[in-house]
DNA sequence: GACAAACACGAACGGTCGTACTATTATTGA
DNA sequence: TCAATAATAGTACGACCGTTCGTGTTTGTC
């Protein structure tokens, strides 16, 4: 019972790194098995179906990315120390897989593929944003927005800040990517207290 | 002579079109000559690889992008006016294709792709930024910048916000998405103002 | 209307894709 | 220790991949 879930986890974990580079589409079951030094078949059995494999990644990243990039934000204090917190981890998980964010990677493969994986994408980005949105309505409580700011907007602001990150930072390769980050984000947190 | 270009500009729009929905990357030879009505081996002889074929979709895309896009901004007035337009500009190319800004989504194909297409896309991505530079250039010089902004900073913020844009529209299919924008994209010049 | 050039087609190649079966080997619990 | 079960490998499949080749059809020029 162990001995399988040991491999499979392995298998999640190699997956999850090629699908960060070439997109969860163009993951492969050949050369994952390849990859991960086991046979085709073999590395099959341990999902039904390419879709499966690709919605256990997906709720793999999900499990990982909560463990490493939220909750530990939401042990920090609430307002701008935690937001800081989070972009901080975001960036963290971003750079720890060779090709970034696995969600922004799935975000562009799967738009316009209707299915449960784009099912589970979206389920998951809505709950990103939602963190996002408490993040900031906790922020108020505490006197660090203003009370009368739109959390939403400030998810959609937040997240469009890191999207423009993974790009300077992942396909252009741009050295300032980080202090450009830095900058708009004391801005965005000036606008909002 | 003219028969051949015709033929090829037609494959390329409808080429442009799956790019956008699927990636660069997932648009087949063979679907593709299914959409535009005409043989496998037919349509491969307009281009002599894959890779020629996405670069050529790169380029046709670049050439509509910037007649589409950046061209009609120019005539505007320098300055806000100008910058508003082309925020404009870019939401009705992003609206027109299905799939939104096929250069995002060559952006997500490629970023861990070596070779010819990446480069194209990348000399495209900065030449685009290269636009947004300029354009808060002369918006300084109008006066409706301050005189010390960074411009590779507002080049920064303001594609962050189409990428936000974009994700929002596209993938979560958010109905306040143009709404967030306005607002992001008012705050933004008023930093800059 | 003849002729060369440009264009399009069908068939076929070796590979890889996802998936299905069967057989074999490891691991486990009693 | 031994049967039960889980895990892995092997092989084969039809479909599609990018690409090549030879042949036919259209086109523009004299």
């Amino acid at each position: 019972m162990t001995k399988g879930t040991d491999t499979k986890l392995g298998i999640l974990q190699i997956g999850l790194d090629m699908a960060s580079r070439l997109g969860l589409e163009a993951v492969s079951i050949g050369e994952l098995a390849k990859a991960a030094e086991m046979s085709k078949s073999g590395l099959f059995a341990h999902f039904q179906s390419k879709e499966k494999l690709q919605i256990e990644l997906l709720e793999y990243a999900a499990d990982l990315f909560s463990r490493n990039v939220v909750a530990p934000a939401l042990k920090k204090k609430a307002g701008i120390d935690r937001i800081r917190a989070l972009v901080d981890n975001w960036n963290r998980w971003t750079g720890q897989l060779a090709g970034g964010c696995i969600f922004v990677a799935a975000s562009a493969d799967f738009k316009d593929r209707p299915g449960k994986v784009r099912d589970a994408l979206l389920i998951q980005q809505e709950s990103w944003l939602d963190s996002l949105r408490r993040m900031a309505q906790s922020a108020i409580k505490v006197g660090d927005f203003r009370p009368d700011v739109d959390c939403d907007q400030f998810a959609f602001d937040l997240y469009s800040l890191l999207l423009g990150f993974h790009l300077y930072y992942k396909l252009l390769h741009n050295q300032e990517t980080r202090r450009r980050q830095r900058t708009a984000l004391d801005q965005l947190l000036k606008n909002y207290r």
